[in-house]
DNA sequence: GGTCAATTTCCGCCATATGGAATTTTGATT
DNA sequence: AATCAAAATTCCATATGGCGGAAATTGACC
């Protein structure tokens, strides 16, 4: 699952540190020299020398004689930053509540800017037997859905004009690519309204999402309620979308307020 | 208060990116060039080239024109490290517990084996009006109390040698320092029984701490219950001994289980 | 004790980090 | 608008320190 290296290693001391250490917040909390070797795409004797600096910093630490654990001073970093603002814990009540008020799956997601992805942090679900099986950290396309638009479409314009001309984001679903004029009309339809939806009783999965925006107006994500589009029409659609406006507003809020 | 640079900047672009990240971890969630500058002992153009690189993987985003500020990147990596194991979290209910059953002051602290420096992480404060007044992130002695030498004991004999060496520990309250031997003797005592205790009556604090563990053994931090030592012979001390015994060995259960 | 795989050290080459100075941008003030 | 001071950014000559292949070492597993 953690195998091979995807992008071409950066050149240069501190960017190859960097993105090793995103490697190692990103991969298994203990790894050996060989599997980051790898999974960075570098020589050994390269990331050797470099988790040398991580290590001095206390930002890895050794574990056993061949492997390497993320160390506590990361923890202890991660630790202050989320003691300012943590979406995921500040969005679990609001995701209950929308459960229990409308029992449909309720999910949180977070973007990526350098990725440009964006993926489930938290979700709870509908307690209806018939749902979709949804999981922690899976991608969501940005193109598709309540979730990927809720969030593609505050995105700063360069940034939107990045993501439809990326080939990789295509028709997950088969489907032809949506024509590009008709989904930039669908994009300021969502800005103007403040959240996005999605039904077309043909597909097969529903959704209402609210953006989540952090202190500066960034994009951190979404709020939002998916179902099969069975059951989309059982709703009253009104009051669903208040509730998910207001969760996204409520955590847009919050993160202004938190982080002093 | 976070304007002077202690410590002199290291040499080498990797060295000097792990520092910076650490700098602005610990420091305001927004920033400008000069100050990070000035906090980090090292010229703008420096800093400048190496916060490009955080900049390009989206660890550190700029916040306006002429602020920085830190990245959805690196909160992303915080939130996923701390939802493998979080110890604050983690130790909430158990502080609380501890309250509700002695009505003391209950402490969490971490310990950060780069700067060697046991600092509150939270704390659940007693009913009575007589306590001390503990804020999250005041540091605590490594050498007196409960606290810090329910962390001291548990450290690798050589972390011990250093700090003892270490000339910055010294006598806060104005004391004489103890004595090395009689003080590596209340090490070994501690060691012995899981837990360190202090209490002498001339003493105005008084107090009972366990370690915590990571899932190799590393020292994590401690959980505690202080008090004036007024109050202390009022207490069941052997009780109170096993429920603050019981929620080390809980915390750290659960860190061993938690990183899979 | 032997074997193999993984880590760590070594070293000559040269890419790139470095920081002072010059230039540009910003935003405060009139 | 125009002006100015302060902050950010770019530039550039220098040489430090990063680079990675290969050799040495260590540790794991039989």
């Amino acid at each position: 699952m953690w195998e091979t290296a995807l992008t071409n290693p950066p050149n240069g001391a501190a960017r190859r540190l960097a993105f090793l250490l995103k490697l190692i917040g990103d991969g298994p909390p203990r790894f050996a020299l060989g599997d980051l070797a790898a999974r960075a795409g570098l020589p050994q004797s390269t990331v050797h020398r470099n988790l040398q600096a991580l290590i001095e910093f206390g930002l890895v630490e050794r574990s056993g004689s061949q492997s390497y654990r993320i160390g506590r001073e990361l923890q202890r970093i991660a630790s202050r930053l989320l003691q300012r603002f943590d979406l995921v814990r500040a969005a679990q009540p609001l995701l209950a509540e929308l459960v229990g008020n409308w029992h449909e799956t309720a999910v949180l997601c977070t973007y990526s800017p350098i990725e440009r992805r964006v993926v489930i942090a938290e979700s709870v679900c509908t307690p209806h037997p018939l749902r979709f099986a949804i999981e922690n950290g899976m991608e969501i396309g940005l193109v598709w859905g309540s979730l990927g638009r809720a969030v593609l479409a505050f995105l700063p314009p360069g940034e939107i004009e990045l993501v439809l001309r990326d080939p990789s984001v295509g028709p997950l679903t088969g489907r032809p690519r949506m024509p590009r004029d008709d989904l930039l009309e669908e994009l300021d339809a969502i800005r103007e309204q403040g959240f996005s939806r999605y039904y077309e009783p043909q597909m097969e999965i529903a959704g209402i999402a609210a953006p989540v925006f952090g202190p500066e107006g960034e994009v951190l994500g979404c709020v939002g309620v998916t179902m099969p589009s069975s059951r989309y029409r059982n709703h009253l659609e009104d009051d669903l979308v208040d509730a998910v406006c207001a969760a996204g507003r409520h955590l847009s809020g919050l993160a202004a307020v938190s982080p002093a």
